[in-house]
DNA sequence: CAGCCCAGACTGGTCAGACCACTGACCACT
DNA sequence: AGTGGTCAGTGGTCTGACCAGTCTGGGCTG
C-alpha cells in the first residue's frame, strides 16, 4: 500500500494529474486495470468522491474504461481521443508531434484556404496583411503563434464546413506549445512571413492558386523543421 | 423552481442527458449561466456529488466552465472540443454533418492513402479486395460503413503520422452513424465498391496515382451525396 | 464426475449533510 | 471619490454509509 502523498494544489487536479502520468509513464499500463477506488483514493490522499471527478474526466479523455462493477480499465492510446494530445503535450513528447501537425496542416490548410478563397476571403487577406514585426520581445515566438493560429482559424471558418472550426480547436493547445516552439527561431519566422506574403498574392488569383500556394508553404515548413539543428 | 424529474436510468446518466439536451435545445444557452449545483442537482433529482460527475464530463467535452465562487457558464459551441460532435449526431443534427464529413475525408483520405501507398500498402490492399457483397440484409448499410471506416482506418495507420488515427478515432461515432445512413442507398454502395477497385488498381502505380484516385472518388461521393433524392 | 447454481466478496454508483475556499458586490470608513 | 473589509452565494471537498452490478468458488444436482 503506498503512502498517501501530500495533497498540493486542488485535491482532485493532484488526483487528475498523478493519474495522469502514471498512465503516460506505463505504471498503469493500457489493458492492465486501476486499483480500487477506494484504495486509489487512499493513496492519492484525497476521498472517493474527489477522485471519481478526475477519474470521470479522465474516462471522457478516453484513457479509461469505467464500469460498475468490474475494475476500471486502462485503454490503449488509440482508443483515446485528441484530447490526450494536450496531455501528451505536456509531459514531454511536444518535440516529437511537431512534424505530425506540420503534415496535416499540409492536408487541411490548402483545403480550407481554396474554399475561403471561393467564398469570402476578406477577413483572410485583412489578418495576413499584418504579422508580428520581428523584435527581441522575448514573448515573440508566442505571439507569432497566436497570429499563426488565427490564420488558421480564419480559414476553418471561411471554409464553410462548420465541423473543420471544432476540429481545428482540438489542436488549440498542442499548436500553442508546438507553435512557440517553431517560432522561436527567427528564420522559420521570416520564412512564414513570406508565406503570408505568397498567400496573399495567391488570394485574388483564384482558390486553386491560394491552394496550390498553400500547400508548397506548408510542405516548406515541414521541410524547415526537419532541418533545423539538432 | 422545477418539480423533481423522476429518474429513470442511471441518476448520473439521467443526469448528463438532461443537461446535454438542455444545452443544445436552447434551455441554457451559450454564455448564459447554469443554475447553482444545490439547485439544480434538487431538479434534476440527483445528489450534489453524482451531479458533479456529469458536470465534470460536460465541462471536459468543452461545454461548460466550472470556476470555484462563480457560477458555472456554458460555453459556445466553437469553444467545445470535437466530443460535442458524438452528442449532435445524437439529436438529429446528423443529415446535415455528413457533406462536411465527406468534405474532411476529400481533404485527409487522400493525403493519407498516398503516405500509406509510399510506406506499406500491403494491409490496404488486402483490405480493400473484399468490401461487403449486396444482399437484402437489413444490417448491410452497417456492415458496409464498418468497412468504409476499416478502410480509413488502416490509411491512417499506415500513413505514419501518429496524429492521424487519434484524429480519425474522433469522429468514430459520428461516421458510423452517418455511414449507416450514407450506405443506406444501394447505388451509393455500389459506386464505392467501384471506388475501392479503382484505388486498388491505383495503388501499384504509386502514391500520386492513388492519391489521385482517393481524392477523385472522395469527391464522386460527395457529389452523389448533394444529388441525392431529396 | 461433469455441470449448474447461488452465496458472498469483490468492483463501481449513489446518497446524505456538513464544512472549506473562492468570488463579487455591497457598505462603512477614510 | 477611493479604499478596505464584510458577507452571501458559488463551487470544492470531506465523511461514511448503503445500493447495485460482476465474478468466483464451493456446494448441490444430474
Amino acid at each position: 500500500m503506498t503512502a498517501p502523498t501530500p495533497v498540493p494544489l486542488r485535491p482532485a487536479l493532484h488526483a487528475e494529474d498523478t493519474l495522469l502520468a502514471r498512465l503516460l509513464d506505463g505504471t498503469y499500463p493500457p489493458g492492465s486495470t486501476l486499483p480500487a477506488e477506494r484504495e486509489l483514493a487512499a493513496s492519492l490522499g484525497v476521498t472517493r468522491p474527489t477522485l471519481r471527478e478526475a477519474l470521470q474526466r479522465l474516462a471522457r479523455d478516453g484513457l479509461l474504461e469505467i464500469r460498475q462493477g468490474k475494475p476500471t480499465r486502462v485503454l490503449h492510446p488509440h482508443e483515446g481521443s485528441l484530447r490526450v494530445l494536450a496531455h501528451l503535450s505536456r509531459h514531454g513528447e511536444l518535440g516529437r508531434m511537431v512534424p505530425d501537425l506540420l503534415d496535416l496542416r499540409a492536408a487541411l490548410l490548402p483545403h480550407w484556404v481554396a474554399q475561403t478563397a471561393d467564398r469570402d476571403p476578406r477577413a483572410l487577406r485583412e489578418h495576413l496583411a499584418s504579422p508580428p514585426a520581428e523584435s527581441d520581445d522575448p514573448s515573440l515566438p508566442r505571439t507569432f503563434a497566436a497570429f499563426d493560429w488565427a490564420f488558421q482559424t480564419l480559414a476553418a471558418h471561411g471554409s464553410g464546413n462548420a465541423l473543420a472550426p471544432l476540429l481545428l480547436g482540438a489542436f488549440a493547445e498542442v499548436y500553442a506549445r508546438a507553435g512557440a516552439i517553431y517560432f522561436s527561431d527567427p528564420h522559420r519566422r521570416d520564412r512564414s512571413r513570406e508565406h503570408y506574403r505568397a498567400l496573399l498574392a495567391a488570394l485574388p488569383l483564384g482558390p486553386a492558386a491560394a491552394e496550390q500556394v498553400t500547400r508548397s508553404t506548408s510542405l516548406d515548413s515541414l521541410q524547415l523543421w526537419e532541418a533545423r539543428r539538432v
